[in-house]
DNA sequence: CGGCATCCATCTCGATACTG
DNA sequence: CAGTATCGAGATGGATGCCG
């Protein structure tokens, strides 16, 4: 019974709600705090550490390092090091962390163009003053 | 210079990047945590809370109420109340919630296909001894 | 330059308890 | 059933120092 009652069953099969599963551990990894936006960056050109940092605004050294290092693990990051001095390293993506990058600029595309929406929606939301009776039906039990 | 050097100027002109972007925050709220599972859940039925709770697995009540707050007020989702004894609150996505939500399940399409990829990837990443010395060019300058 | 290690302030999250 | 309140643990992020 891993399908609710009723369910028009799409084919959405997949188990990224299931707790333990590898794809909704790399789904998080991905989509953490700072997974979108580097993978995004990386999108538009390789980047070397200090100047990823600087595109993604308001990252830390600490966090975007972390980061990067979740998604070189993954497979998505390819991290190429110079050891010459001084040391230079460049991060790109992978075949699959392109095709990851490619939905999710999809993702980033539609949230800019829905700016206004959310912004009317916010303030819809925060104007309105306390039980917004939406009671239709009246089915006591 | 918003734009790199040698950039290639692909239609990216979105402003993620920026710290104070509405884009970003809103992507944030989508991407959190649960928010991604609970856009991909309403995509497949109307929920009711403790139902959406226990198909999104491990998600607290305290973080999915929250997320739903949030997605709420972001125009994504749509709560319904009903105050009968005992209340019913329906969850539903907005018209551009389902939008955001296609988008989130391509990427966790992708993810899904992905798994012997990704596992393969931490396998080798975690089997690395240390230095993987990829240091092809020697240039010192 | 590109890190990692440590300390420390803060914020988020999750389990529990309580309310309507 | 559908939440809110509270509190402790852990994650997050900044500052600083060190290394190759």
């Amino acid at each position: 019974m891993s399908t609710a009652p009723g369910d028009p069953t799409d084919e959405l099969v997949t188990t990224v709600f299931a707790r333990h599963c590898l794809s909704r551990s790399t789904l998080e990894d991905v989509a953490g705090k700072w997974g979108i936006l580097a993978l995004l960056a990386l999108r538009e050109s390789d980047f070397r550490f200090n100047a990823l940092r600087r595109r993604v605004e308001g990252v830390s050294e600490k966090m975007l390092s972390q980061t990067l290092q979740t998604l070189e693990r993954d497979g998505l990051v390819l991290r190429e090091v110079r050891t010459t001095i001084p040391p230079r390293v460049e991060y790109s993506l992978t075949g699959l962390g392109a095709q990851v990058a490619h939905r999710l600029h999809g993702l980033a595309d539609l949230l800019e163009e829905s700016v206004p929406q959310v912004t009317e929606a916010r303030r819809a939301y925060d104007a309105r003053p306390v039980g917004t009776g939406s009671d239709p039906g009246g089915e006591q039990r």
